[in-house]
DNA sequence: AAAATTACGTCAATAGTGCTGACATAATTT
DNA sequence: AAATTATGTCAGCACTATTGACGTAATTTT
């Protein structure tokens, strides 16, 4: 502990500041937030041998059912492989279902089933509990605010992704027919 | 794919809505926005051969300096063994030192260096301008509304360790003594 | 003073999730 | 017919996290 080979490197004994008027607070407060929101369905997922990789793949096949594996691994942004673990244990315990491509038949299109949407709903359930009630406690209740600003946070060219599913108002073409 | 050796699990077509009055919006938006948030660091943690663990350890380090390697885990919410591998990477690399605690003599007083100031304010500079810009998109520039729902979004437990660094500012309403 | 506890370090083994690269197959496009 | 695309799969690796066990030094309790 004393026996240091390095050219020294003394102890700084301040705290960081705001210097260069970094907002440290805020990105400390992400950290934790973002860690408490995912615990919750973490407790979940422990019951059934799944991961937070599971909870992600079963929340966008639940948004956007129909989706092919290759809209799923660029909106996830990881690889096929490590996608193909956790979709094939999706899909061995009933919860996801891959339907042959109507246009294309080599596309696989995942729906969920009635077992992968109660999933999907119990681990949502925790997380918008936690929210409304952020939003309550933050005083302004304005929802409308946090939605813009965790947009803002996310890259440009990523937020087409996120648009499109608005739900249901803005009344889309999205034609289910 | 048609072979279904289950006891069947029809597709769902239809998309989750805000069924039971769950936000899948703004849970969706912060999945996004944290992804994001967290690539600009890796980026540059990549070049030092580090990943997000030497992250937050520097953060946490930077940010209350002196803290004994028992704090860290409880700020952390890691195990010891978990620590231990990037703690000993970041001293070895001479970001951070250990001294001999003043009253405990096992304790270790976690510090950072010049070295490991430089690297924590480097990482912290892009998230920083994130939020910055984020703050400024979502149009209100409502620093304190982001910052106290963030803040909701963490578990009342765990505030406690969040309001250790007030800075300076972040005028609670905790009457701070 | 002896015993118990605490703080820390370390070893071994394991799990979850991510990566790259390579290769195979079927279907579609050129 | 040839090239490309969508998907699946194999092998191997990296990082971060886990649990449990053990050792040592220092402190606290009895």
């Amino acid at each position: 502990m004393t026996d240091r080979s390095h050219p020294a490197g003394r102890p700084i004994r301040t705290a960081i500041a705001d210097e260069d008027g970094i907002d440290f607070a805020i990105i400390e407060l992400f950290f934790f937030a973002y860690r408490d929101f995912t615990s919750d369905p973490d407790q979940i997922l422990a019951d059934y041998g799944f991961g937070r990789a599971h909870h992600r793949v079963l929340h966008f096949v639940n948004r956007r059912p129909g989706l092919t594996v290759a809209e799923l691994l660029d909106v996830l942004k990881i690889t096929k492989q490590s996608l193909a673990r956790v979709l094939k244990q999706l899909i061995d315990t009933d919860h996801v279902v891959q339907l042959q491509g109507p246009r294309d038949r080599r596309q696989r299109e995942l729906y969920p089933t009635a077992r992968g949407r109660a999933l999907a709903l119990a681990l949502a359930r925790p997380q918008s509990r936690r929210i409304r009630a952020a939003l309550e406690d933050s005083g302004a209740s304005e929802r409308a605010l946090i939605e813009r600003f965790l947009e803002a946070m996310v890259n440009p060219e990523l937020r087409a992704q996120i648009d499109i599913v608005p739900a249901k108002m803005s009344g889309k073409s999205h034609g289910d027919h």
